[in-house]
DNA sequence: CACTCGTGGAT
DNA sequence: TATCCAAGAGT
């Protein structure tokens, strides 16, 4: 068991929380709808990344009617570029859930809002706590990396089951007065203080209270094991124009990878007989129906997902007259950017685009 | 549980 | 350059 004083602990930490807390645009009130969207929007992502995608999101979509109302390609546009895009279609998926099942009203329980789709266990806690002052713990990675410190907890934090012995511990732990202030404040210390790599102890509020700090382990915590290295895919795209100036662009599955977003045309290559611009006018031609000219390659493209990376080379390709491409959408280079494309064909769009 | 699912920035 | 990371959830 451990040593924890949780009255001083609360009182030090909190008082510091509303004393030194960033002035972040989710934070002007506590509107469950918003504090739902940056929640999201959080996960495994950077504050200063968010802010602007925030504030264009919720322009947009202000209400939980307007998401619910709005058209998905208009949501995965405003998305665009922030990754993890499965987030915000489950979002959409969500909120109609809660206009058609519980009136438009966010509910407050944990039962109910954890049905609701990507509300797990951190954001159940989070939207429950900050909006609506339920005494839910958010365990994220800074709550994992300060309360392993603070108590000297050796689990290793990347493993699915230690979420939920802090998740036990800080039911004991947290304020039941202030739950909001508590778990905000648990979060901006680890992202302000108690950094992965060089925590600042020795301004740190809490410091009194840390088992790790008193021991000299605090660089040593948290214990994480490392992950695998992405695989390396070789691929083919072609940026493809007929002689009027369209454009030809695909939509992905509304499964997997990049859901529903468009991309260009592009195939997996092996190493084969065939060169990798033959066996992308092989795949147009066997996928697409389309017989393309292509010009000599513009050039290449490496781009890293979390599990993948893309070694992308890219062809500027124009469309044989009388060529008529199946399950591909005709755009003027107007009409293109009113759909949603992830970083890796922006960048080949680009590439293309240098050439001319 | 192990894997999938993005991106840009820090060290 | 390589690695790890940042307010995780779905399968």
């Amino acid at each position: 068991m451990h040593s924890l004083h949780i009255e001083d602990f609360r009182r030090d930490l909190i008082s510091w929380y509303l004393r030194e807390k960033r002035d972040l645009p989710w934070r002007l009130d506590q509107d469950p709808y918003k504090v739902w969207v940056s929640e999201i929007m959080l996960q495994q992502t950077r504050v200063d990344t968010v802010i602007p995608y925030f504030l264009n999101f919720t322009e947009k979509f202000p209400t939980l009617e307007a998401l619910a109302a709005a058209d998905e390609e208009d949501v995965l546009k405003a998305w665009e570029g922030l990754g993890y895009y499965s987030r915000v279609r489950n979002l959409q998926s969500a909120v109609k859930e809660v206009v058609s099942t519980y009136g438009g009203v966010v509910p407050n329980t944990p039962e109910e809002i954890s049905k609701l789709k990507g509300v797990g266990p951190y954001t159940k806690g989070a939207i429950l706590s900050i909006a609506y002052g339920v005494p839910e713990p958010a365990v994220d990675g800074n709550v994992m990396r300060v309360m392993s410190r603070i108590l000297s907890i050796w689990e290793d934090i990347a493993k699915p089951k230690t979420r939920t012995i802090f998740e036990k511990i800080l039911y004991e732990v947290i304020s039941k007065e202030q739950p909001s202030e508590f778990n905000q404040a648990l979060m901006e210390l680890g992202a302000i203080v108690c950094t992965p790599t060089s925590p600042s102890c020795l301004i740190c509020p809490v410091r009194e209270h840390c088992q790790a700090f008193e021991e000299g382990v605090q660089t040593e915590l948290p214990v994480k094991s490392k992950k695998k290295k992405p695989r390396p895919v070789s691929m083919a795209a072609a940026v493809l124009k007929d002689d009027a100036g369209n454009f030809y662009i695909h939509k992905r599955p509304s499964s997997g990878l990049l859901a529903n977003l468009w991309e260009f045309p592009n195939c997996e290559t092996e190493i084969e007989l065939l060169s990798q611009k033959e066996q992308l006018v092989r795949y147009l031609h066997d996928e697409y129906e389309a017989d393309a000219e292509m010009e000599p390659l513009s050039g290449t493209i490496q781009h890293i997902f979390s599990h993948l990376v893309w070694n992308i080379s890219v062809y500027a390709a124009r469309l044989k007259p009388g060529s008529i491409p199946k399950n591909l959408l005709k755009v003027t280079e107007a009409e293109m950017q009113k759909y949603a494309f992830p970083v890796s064909h922006q960048k080949i769009y680009q590439m293309t685009e240098a050439h001319k």
